[in-house]
DNA sequence: ATATAATATAAGAAAGGTCCAATATGTCCC
DNA sequence: GGGACATATTGGACCTTTCTTATATTATAT
């Protein structure tokens, strides 16, 4: 669990509201973290009660309050701490992954056309990553320095680097099945 | 979600209990797909409800009874039709990756340690996978033809590709961080 | 003789996440 | 004037997952 992480990260650039960091997450770092947006309310909720964030009435005119929230000294240890710390694991979850093993239960014609199926979708992402551009989206100017800009750009390494991957590794399997490799059920 | 799915593809092999099938996800899925032991029973609960599934009582001597799941029509239909259909794209959720974006608000030393943990982590994964048996663990004599054998071990070659990309990308950016690429604070 | 691990199932509670709907207003365009 | 869309927050219902605890027996090790 590591959403309340990810806004302890970008309250750490600059205050915002649930709706701000809503549009961030939605836009800068959508390809690899997602957060539903009552999540994001309940999340900064619960960082309140444990003294990680404060909260800031902003009144408007004729619109609800904006609750602006910043980030205290006990959130900010927490959050050096957690990046600091060892790298959590990601805990293996691959629906993919399950038709791949259960996949022996089609029939031949079947099963080609699923590995075929995987390589199209690697290949569409890779078109999408070609597309997410060099820049942060809004709010980049509360956190594109060169630095930040620099690790940004090392995590769309990461899914160019996992997808290429992925995508000769369907590849090899859709070569083998046409050489006829696969066993008959 | 598709732990029902899981659940449905080992019953399509074999009739098993509750306890059989966490021994089974716990040996030879292990490495993609981790499943709990309550969270089992209430999906078998769930599946019968539908119809997917049905239980027989097994009365033991002096032992609660063992409760033997089948696949029926039905729940062959549900999981042929899942795997026959498009391949479900995994949601991105990565704790590793948001330490890498927000690693910038790091030391220049902690983060050099930080990439250091996330080769020496892909490395200890890959050695791992090499001590993954080519054999799928107990109840093997229920699935291993040589047809899910292949498909057992073109999941193991999935895991394997993507560790070796992640160490990959891990190392350039070791090496980068040495070379003093990383722009300062 | 006793402790422990393994076999076998199940219920309760809490935490986290998703979906949906409600509220309230401002702006922009047709 | 009406419709669509953006701003801004909240609450209810529900599902999934995890953690913990309980029960009961058998096999194995000390």
């Amino acid at each position: 669990m590591s959403l309340e992480h990810a806004i302890l990260g970008f309250l750490n650039y600059h205050p915002y509201t649930g709706y701000d960091l809503k549009k961030i997450f939605d836009t800068s770092i959508r390809h690899f973290w997602s957060a539903d947006q009552s999540q994001i309310y309940r999340t900064l909720t619960r960082l309140t009660e444990r003294g990680f964030v404060e909260m800031e009435k902003v009144p408007q005119q004729d619109r609800p309050d904006r609750k602006v929230y910043h980030i205290t000294e006990g959130g900010r240890g927490e959050l050096l701490n957690w990046l600091a710390g060892p790298p959590p694991m990601d805990e293996p979850r691959s629906a993919p992954l399950v038709q791949v093993f259960f996949a022996g239960q089609l029939s031949d014609e079947q099963v080609l056309a699923k590995f075929e199926g995987f390589a199209a979708l690697m290949r569409a992402f890779l078109a999408m990553y070609d597309q997410v551009p060099d820049q942060l989206g809004p709010y980049q100017e509360d956190i594109s320095s060169p630095r930040e800009h620099f690790f940004w750009l090392l995590t769309l390494e990461n899914g160019l680097c996992s997808m290429r991957a992925n995508l000769a590794w369907a590849e090899s399997i859709v070569e083998r099945i046409k050489a006829g490799k696969v066993p008959p059920k």
